[in-house]
DNA sequence: CTGAAAGCGCTTACAG
DNA sequence: CTGAAAGCGCTTACAG
């Protein structure tokens, strides 16, 4: 810091260490950086006014003339789920250890915002990108593209551009897991209630996949979160009392806590009548007053092989169209049972 | 865009959208500012340069001419309550208007991580920084504060420095309202069920002052997330048949459905014979089988009033030493109801 | 109204 | 090894 005539104090420049070093500026950057040759004596005076001075650089000049930002922006649709914040977290880690800072945006659901974000970020020139869940987001995307700025997409079916690499979180080998678990237990019809997100519709060909592996029936429904308690009640006593004779019940996460509730209300036993699993998407989800058998995703590992799938291709590998990712792992717990007798 | 020899396109430069029309750069500048007069011959043949080009002027070199960065910084402790998402996007919504962007970093729990973060967002020169449940900070408050940029606390009992103002989210007047009702519904004595967070403990003198203004009793205890169910029903056998003769229970959001459960196993109804009221810090903490009685916060709300605060800063108004920000609200549900006759 | 020049704070060929 | 100079892409007094 440097005292202004106004009494305040303005950042230290690199022309202030040189100076106080008794070197010209381009040694006084050589000596910091330590790239080039630059004598003993002059490297200890440099690093000395530069201690002297609580010299700080400043990055964005820096990364000026590197013709760079070391910054990468993400565009969230909309922050509807606990499992950006775990997200985040690993995203956020990865970069931090390669020196990069992260720019967050979101959309709150609006897909002309989102388009302007993303047009936003790239007048920031952020050296990459990552559009979570993006709406059609055509043009928007050429400036990043054309310019071969890395841009990856997350949590899609389709990328938006073939230019756009994504990344989903894969659930497979768990879901797997516990389909031939319960079939393991005699279990021969299974339910799946859930909530009418993308993530849950992305499940079903999985589950179905998984059922025929296993040889066993898979129904499916969908209900609002707001369902009220009878109908509710009303619902899963069909499903387990009708000709599917329905002995175990996969839930999201959202409809887990209600459908305990349910079944405890209609005098279904948990697990001596029905056995019961929930998916979990973020280590919030966990918080139940019944721990259940969980597919349990940790979102936290998600985002760090999204993180370091973007440094790798910052570092010039692409990757590929399409990666499944698998950070979901089946949790066994006192929710399941063996299938009761016919 | 503009091709270059190895046949990618690198960004358009203000030059090439001169040359173009064939003015001078700087020329070419004002008129797309529109600050100052420019001939309607010149403005035009810019801007249609500009379109044809599809100029996007590159922000971070303006920012470093106007010696800003139009960057706020923001260190979060730990990401370990889903409220932060919905601060994040008031906050976010408040700085894109005012067109700032965020860079956000998360110290994991580790003190010296989150000084080190405060240290490269100063080399970043954020414009501004807000800092969330700061650990002991020392010195690395320093740059920024003697360079007058603007820092924020959140989430504090007392702030790291006079340098630094503080924001809370308050609850009293919800917490008054609540204590209130249940006074005049006949109850006469109150047991808050809390987890082990600053957030909690804060709300204590806050309950005691309101319960001492309703002439009720108060009693209080701290329990772990993971305290085992039987545990649990013990405790709160135990303070409803006790002397206290507790008939109304105030839980944190994280115990609400472990307590709803309890009180089920324990063959105690709601609210016949114990009133029930959650405390929710965001809007995923509403999603319970049974809506319970409430004091919600609205951290979106939250995170809004803490970025026009920032921005007002930015615009010359320092915010006073602390702030209490009134967003939650008393939602009064069916869980509560009359006390029970004794 | 417009152009030529300086400068934001750095880094790095280019000569010495 | 070191200094003088150019330049990253903009903006803005300063002359004309």
């Amino acid at each position: 810091m440097e005292n202004q005539p106004n009494g305040r104090a303005r950042p230290v420049r690199l022309r202030d260490v040189a100076a106080l070093a008794g070197v010209d500026i381009s040694t006084a950057s050589r000596a910091l950086s330590g790239q080039r040759k630059v004598s003993a004596d002059a490297t200890k005076r440099v690093s000395e006014a530069a201690a002297a001075l609580g010299f700080a650089p400043n990055q964005a000049a820096r990364n000026l003339r590197l013709s760079r930002t070391m910054a990468l922006g993400i565009v969230i649709h909309h922050f509807d789920s606990p499992i950006y914040l775990d997200a985040l977290e690993g995203l956020g880690g990865v970069y931090h250890e390669h020196g990069y800072e992260l720019m967050i945006t979101t959309a709150r659901g609006d897909p002309a915002l989102y388009q302007l974000l993303m047009q936003r970020l790239y007048e920031r020139r952020v050296d990459g990108l990552i559009l979570w869940t993006p709406p059609a987001v055509g043009g928007a995307l050429d400036p990043f593209t054309s310019g071969d700025t890395p841009v990856l997409a997350i949590g899609v079916l389709s990328a938006p551009s073939p230019a756009v690499p994504h990344l989903n979180v894969s659930e497979k080998q768990p879901i797997d897991a516990a389909v031939q678990r319960l079939a393991a237990l005699g279990h021969r019809s299974l339910y799946y209630l859930s909530s009418p997100r993308s993530s849950s519709r992305q499940r079903l060909p999985v589950l179905d996949a998984a059922a025929r592996r296993a040889g066993v029936t898979f129904v499916h429904e969908e209900a609002p979160l707001d369902q009220p308690m009878p109908a509710l009640c009303d619902q899963l006593r069909r499903w387990l009392g009708g000709p599917e004779r329905v002995t175990a019940v996969i839930a999201d996460h959202r409809h887990l806590g209600r459908v305990t509730a349910a079944l405890h209300l209609i005098n279904v036993r948990v697990p001596e009548d029905v056995s019961l699993i929930g998916f979990a998407r973020s280590r919030w989800a966990q918080e139940m007053w019944l721990p259940a058998a969980t597919i349990q995703t940790d979102a936290v590992q998600f985002g760090r092989v999204v993180g370091r799938t973007m440094i790798d291709w910052l570092g010039g590998t692409r990757p590929p169209e399409t990666t499944e990712v698998p950070v979901a792992e089946w949790i066994e717990r006192a929710t399941i049972g063996p299938a009761p007798r016919p």
